[in-house]
This record gives structure tokens, sequence and C-alpha cells, in this order.
RNA sequence: GUCCCCAUCGUCUAGUCUGGUCCAGGACACCGGCCUUUCACGCCGGCAACACCGGUUCGAAUCCGGUUGGGGACGCCA
């Protein structure tokens, strides 16, 4: 085969979708498997709901994604020239024809059809008028009203159609822009696409398209048709089903490459393997793995596929998209990463879900004046825990350094000295030195926010539980 | 309504083409347990599915037919 050309061709009017990201993704990933092409084009032909805000979002989703492009972006809009060239082919050859119905007679036509119990299409009206240019008039394709038309598809096997179930669309309106059948058709043929992958709401449009390669005497490229991806109710994703947009995971912490390697496994499969990194992607990402029923969009997966993906990735990765998460909260307004961020991060990712999460899980060490969590307080910080705190204190003053290693040597001194188990004495620690039951290693976030922190924390801590009323530290 | 597609645990899926190795495997979630100074991580275990009916066959999750269920499309939107 020849190199193969894959394309993405998103219509501007919204942002990037998860279900179009998806659709992205699997023709970047075939045509990066195979060292093909991947073409972006933008569908900007309906020019009510075509925006240029709507391009930039979709760029931008695409960026965050990874995902790159060898040719365009091509804009519909700009290549007028071109559809009218075989607009006017097609008119020569006798295999379009203006049509000067209007819509509401369309309209009419549609409604008596769908009563009879037929499917809804026009009747042909103008189709033998041999009607001219005049001014306001929309041009049909002149379709085949018999035989069959077979879609070979390379995901859901052969799929045929009765031609009698297609009528003569339009393939160019009367305000003088074309339609979407005929432009996608003519961009594929003149932009040398030969594997089409999209989504499953297409299949219905692919004899027409069919059609039309026939009339314009091109030849077919591959078709693949991917199933749907639903909502938690079943039905087609939108809006409804919450947070759709791509960059809306961007904002709620999430990682790129979990997010792609989540949306590729949603109907593409590698054996039991459920972790990708974009290289395997690349390597394993064949159409033949490609699944044929439509797929629930599963955030809880998603969440848990995001968790790993930080787990498994290095300080050094992970801090840039950290960044604006710790600003937007004053933490840290770093733009370098330093050891002791870079040994943060370190101990706080296998623990976060999100990067949202992760910065949260930062404040101990941004943050001077630690706010105890009510729950926290309440269980450890009473003057049971005076002792040991104390003793742990005085330990950590006159210690050489404050390696892990010393520092356990130090808390198994106190362990000695006072009797108690080595959580009655870590976990008062742990609230006075995050505020919180749940932290990294007390060693390790000891060892982080050093010497002089952590004495005035226990030392604060100590002065709370001082200034506690008896009554609510007894109960 | 008409046309098209789909059908394995709650969800994502392996297995289906090339019937037996599948009283169906993995993952998420959930429930136990272990590890541990806490929480995570990790590890061990559990729960849980071939939609239904009929046929072909020595044998069917796998092949065929029907039923039911779900999705999609029927625009001078893409």
């Amino acid at each position: 085969m020849n190199t193969v050309i894959t394309r993405f061709p998103p219509s501007p009017t919204g942002h990037l979708h998860v279900g179009g990201a998806r659709t992205a993704l699997f023709n970047w990933l075939y045509a990066r498997h195979m060292h093909g092409r991947f073409v972006l084009r933008i569908e900007d032909t309906d020019t009510a709901r075509s925006t240029d805000e709507s391009v930039q979002a979709i760029f931008d989703a695409l960026n965050w994604l990874g995902i790159d492009w060898d040719d365009g972006p091509y804009y519909q809009s700009r290549r007028l020239d071109i559809y009218r060239e075989y607009l006017d082919k097609m008119i020569a050859a006798d295999k379009a024809y203006y049509c000067t119905c209007s819509p509401e007679q369309i309209d009419e036509m549609r409604k008596k059809a769908m009563a009879a119990g037929e499917k809804p299409k026009y009747d042909g009206t103008c189709r033998n008028k041999g009607l001219s240019v005049t001014g306001h008039a929309a041009v049909r394709f002149k379709a085949p009203q018999s035989g069959t038309t077979v879609i070979n598809d390379v995901i859901k096997g052969e799929i045929s159609f009765q031609n009698d179930e297609l009528d003569d669309f339009i393939i160019w309106r009367s305000d003088g822009m074309p339609t979407y059948n005929f432009v996608v058709v003519v961009d594929d043929i003149t932009m040398g696409i030969n594997t089409v992958i999209r989504g499953d709401d297409h299949v219905n449009n692919t004899p027409k398209q069919i059609q039309l390669y026939h009339a314009l005497g091109a030849d077919l490229p591959v078709f693949g048709h991917v199933p749907m991806v639903l909502g938690q109710d079943r039905t087609r994703l939108s809006k409804r089903h919450g947070a759709m947009a791509v960059t809306a995971y961007r904002e709620m912490g999430y990682l790129p490459e979990a997010l792609v390697n989540f949306l590729v496994r949603l109907g593409w499969s590698h054996g039991d393997q459920e972790f990708f990194t974009r290289k395997e992607l690349i390597e394993y990402f064949t159409l033949e793995n490609i699944g044929k029923s439509p797929g629930v969009f599963n955030q809880e997966k998603l969440l848990a596929l995001n968790a790993e993906h930080i787990r498994n990735s290095t300080p050094q990765h992970l801090f840039p998209q950290l960044r604006p998460f710790l600003k937007a909260r004053g933490l840290n307004g770093d733009d370098t990463l330093t050891p002791e961020t870079e040994k943060l991060i370190e101990i706080l990712s296998p623990r976060s879900k999100t990067l949202e999460e992760l910065a949260e899980n930062t404040r101990f060490f941004y943050e001077d004046t630690i706010q105890y969590e009510a729950k926290a307080a309440r269980k450890f910080l009473k003057p049971v825990a005076l002792e040991p705190l104390e003793l742990v204190c005085r330990q950590l003053e006159s210690l050489p350094d404050f390696e892990e290693k010393t520092l356990e040597d130090a808390f198994r001194a106190v362990m000695e000295t006072s009797g108690l188990k080595l959580g009655k004495i870590a976990q008062p620690v742990r609230v006075a030195l995050t505020g919180k039951t749940v932290s990294p290693g007390i060693f390790e976030v000891i060892a982080l926010i050093g010497r002089s922190k952590t004495i005035n924390r226990i030392q604060a801590a100590v002065d709370f539980i001082k200034r506690q009323p008896e009554k609510d530290t007894v109960r």
C-alpha cells in the first residue's frame, strides 16, 4: 500500500470534545504507526456557526494532547474555488442539477413520506427540469435510483444500502456555499486522503459519498467507522453528561497522556494491557483491534488511569504542569524546579490522583501556618501527646543532621524513654507538621521541611494543646 | 416510522474470523486481608458476565436464523 494519509476534520462550532479527540487520536495514531501522514482540516462551511475562537480552542486542545499534523490546517472556507470547479464538472456531466424547490416544499415532502411509512427524501421534482443557473437555486446530486452501494468497512465489515433509500441530496446551497457531503469528498480526493476513520454517526453519509466518488471518477479511500462514545445513561455523549471538553480535563488536573491512554482504550485494545505510553500506543495501534460496539465514558477509570500516570511520572515532567495549580493557590511562584520541590512532588505523587490534588497536598510545605483539621486535632492534639511532642522536639534540637535514618533513630530513642509505640508519637507529630492525619512518611516530611520549621510547628502544637479548655480535651 | 449498526462481569475489555485448551481472562469500582507510624502505593483473595429462543455440530461465548434490548442516521448542520 502507498503511504497512509489520514485526516481529522473538526467543524469549529465549539470546543474539542472527548469524542472528537478520540477520533483524532485514532487517525493520528494510525498515521504514525504506518509512518504515514496526518492532515488537519477545519470544516467551516457553516458560516453561521463557525467561529475563530473555536478554531483556536481546537488547536489548543490538540496541542495539549500532543497531536501534531503534517499537513494543514486547511480551511474549507478558503477553498471555495476548488469546490466550484468540481461543481461545474458535475453539472456539465449532468450529474447534478439546479433545484428551486423551497425549504417549505421539502418539509412537506418529508412529512408526507414519514406519514406513509417511508424514509423521508426529496421526490425529484426538479431532477429533469433542466434548470440553469438562476439567482437563488440549490444544486442537487443526481443520485442513482437503483442498485446497491456497499461500504467495505475495515471496522464493521460489509455494509450495504439500497440506492433507492438515497435521495438527490443538496451539494450546493442556494446561499452559494457547498454542503458537507460534497466538500468532504472533494477535499479527501484533492488532499490524497486514503484512509477515513470517523464516527459511527457517519455510516449513513458514506453511501452518498461513495456515489460522489464514483461521479467524480475517483478511487475510494478505506473507510472505518468507529463506534460512538456514550454517556453513563448509554446515550450519545453531550454536554449534559458533564465535562466533555478536552481542556476541561486539563483544568481539573489530568495529564494529557492519561486522557489519551483512556480515550484510545475506549474502543481499542491490545490484549490485557491497560497502561500505555504514547510510544507504545504508536507501536501497537492498528485498525484491526478497534471494537464494534459503543462504549460508555467511565470517569472513574479515567481518574484511576490519571493517578497511575502521575505515579509513573518524574517531578521534572510533572512540575511545569503542576505550576498553574500551585500558583492559583499562591503556594509556589517558582519557575524552576528546586531540589525541595522535586522531593516534595516525588513523595506526594503516589498519593495524588490529579494535579489539583497534588497541589493541595503540598500545602504543609509551602504554608507556614498549619491549619489543623478539626478531626485530626481532636484525635491527636491532646494532653497525652505533650510528652512525646516535647521529647521529639528536644531530640531534634540536638540532631547532627536531618537524614531520614538519623530521624528514625531519634524517634526510637523517644520510644524508649517514653515507653510509647511509634504510632503514639508519630501521629501527633504528623498533625503538628501537616495539620492532617494523612501525609507522606513522617521522616520524609521532617527531612523536607527542616529543623527550624519542624521545631516551630511542634512548639505551636504544644501551645495549642495547652490552650485547650479541659473539657474539650478530656472527653 | 424507515434505514444502518451493535450485543461477554455495574463499566472498559480479552477470547469470536481459524468451534473443544473458557464451568470465560484482565482492568476500574466495590468488599476482605497483608505490608506499614498514618494515608496512599504495592501484594494476596473475593464478588460479578457469554441478552433470549431455536438451529448446525460429538461439542458453540465462538457458526446460522429469529426475538428482545441498545445506539446511530434520516437537514440548503458537520
